[in-house]
DNA sequence: AGTTAAATCTAAGCAGTGATAAGATTGGTT
DNA sequence: AACCAATCTTATCACTGCTTAGATTTAACT
């Protein structure tokens, strides 16, 4: 355990502590009312602190947001290697559950702020790996060409993240557990579809 | 012609001015920059004569939001009965018209802040007002239980608002022709494939 | 028409926030 | 031991949301 009591003049572990409150004050209130000085006061640091290891809100922001990207990617790699019977089916349950266990996170990595910030596009390209790896199992697994398994999983992409955000908003009824087989359902149903007329 | 170069110490139609202002300011910048003072700056009024038009940045927010559902749902009631060869789809194509042609409104519609400042749950009810038509149009067409339909109608929703808020994330490389084309497909094969299934 | 009430806008100010600049303190390097 | 870079503080500016009190215009009522 550490001595986080005793109050030093050099915290120790700034950095780390940011990010964890920045992450509970997301949880708390939302990113958009997320505030730099709040989390000084959190921490028990003046105001300026944080700009020694943050260029600006952006750049915490994109510090989350990358760091949540690469936490994605190494999951759906694990589901697509995990050896499960449909592998695509695997990385939307990964990806679900990931949306799910790490909402503040998750919230960030498709903030408009986080995307109008990045301007030298890291975050699109980090994004695109990940949309890669499925585009690569759904070719994979259903035999689809380049171009129709692009679509499909574009589609289905877009139907996981719908439902997520939709969620969020709280404007879905239905559980959790009804929300995941919903999705899960509907994501294989638009890659049986596709891969069925275009086969 | 309106002679709106003199500057008279009432308005006239502030609060028109002040909403369409706000989706200009919106469009240029983003939601979560949207501030009511360089509101009040470019219309030529002092920063707080807004305030006599929405009780805060809020209400505003949720006065265009709301103008946005009932705009939304009168689009899809007239899709649902323009006696198109499939209703749903042209649903479908109307929701996607909607969203890219009134782009700051559906930020607002959907934005957390909105969600987070309706206490009253108004905008979950309009919502489930434009959920509910999809779904009885799924019903209707695709001959499915009310059960089905609404998980089929939430799937598509989700993939329609997914492709929506990745587009305007800067998440997808495609044209706006080929989004919609894969959107309307990938939600389609959503329908048949759960009709197919559970028919 | 004249008075009164309501609606609309201005003026002034408070608290909170992002961000910067300059100085104090600490820990590591030589 | 001396120095330097990293880290944190103090102080400050510009901006924002929002409130209160007062000025001005419009509308309404008699």
């Amino acid at each position: 355990m550490k001595a986080v009591t005793e109050p030093k003049y050099h915290h120790g572990d700034l950095r780390r502590a940011i990010v964890e409150a920045a992450l509970e004050l997301i949880k708390e209130s939302g990113i958009q009312s997320l505030s730099l000085r709040e989390i000084a006061r959190r921490i028990g640091v003046t105001p300026a602190a944080p700009y020694h290891h943050f260029k600006d809100r952006g750049e915490l922001l994109l510090q989350i947001g990358m760091q949540g990207y690469g936490h994605l990617l190494h999951l759906l790699e694990q589901a697509a290697a995990s050896g499960a019977e449909d592998e695509c089916e695997a990385e939307f349950r990964a990806y679900l559950r990931f949306a799910r266990e790490h909402s503040a996170v998750y919230a960030v990595m498709f903030s408009a702020e986080l995307v109008r910030y990045d301007d030298s596009a890291r975050v699109k390209t980090i994004a695109d790996g990940c949309f890669r790896l499925v585009c690569a199992s759904v070719a994979r697994s259903r035999k689809l060409s380049e171009k129709m398994s692009a679509e499909a999983a574009i589609s289905s992409w877009a139907l996981l993240h719908g439902l997520v955000v939709l969620d969020q908003g709280n404007l879905l009824e239905e559980s959790r557990p009804e929300q995941e087989r919903i999705a899960v359902q509907g994501a294989l149903a638009v890659l049986r579809g596709l891969s069925e007329r275009h086969g």
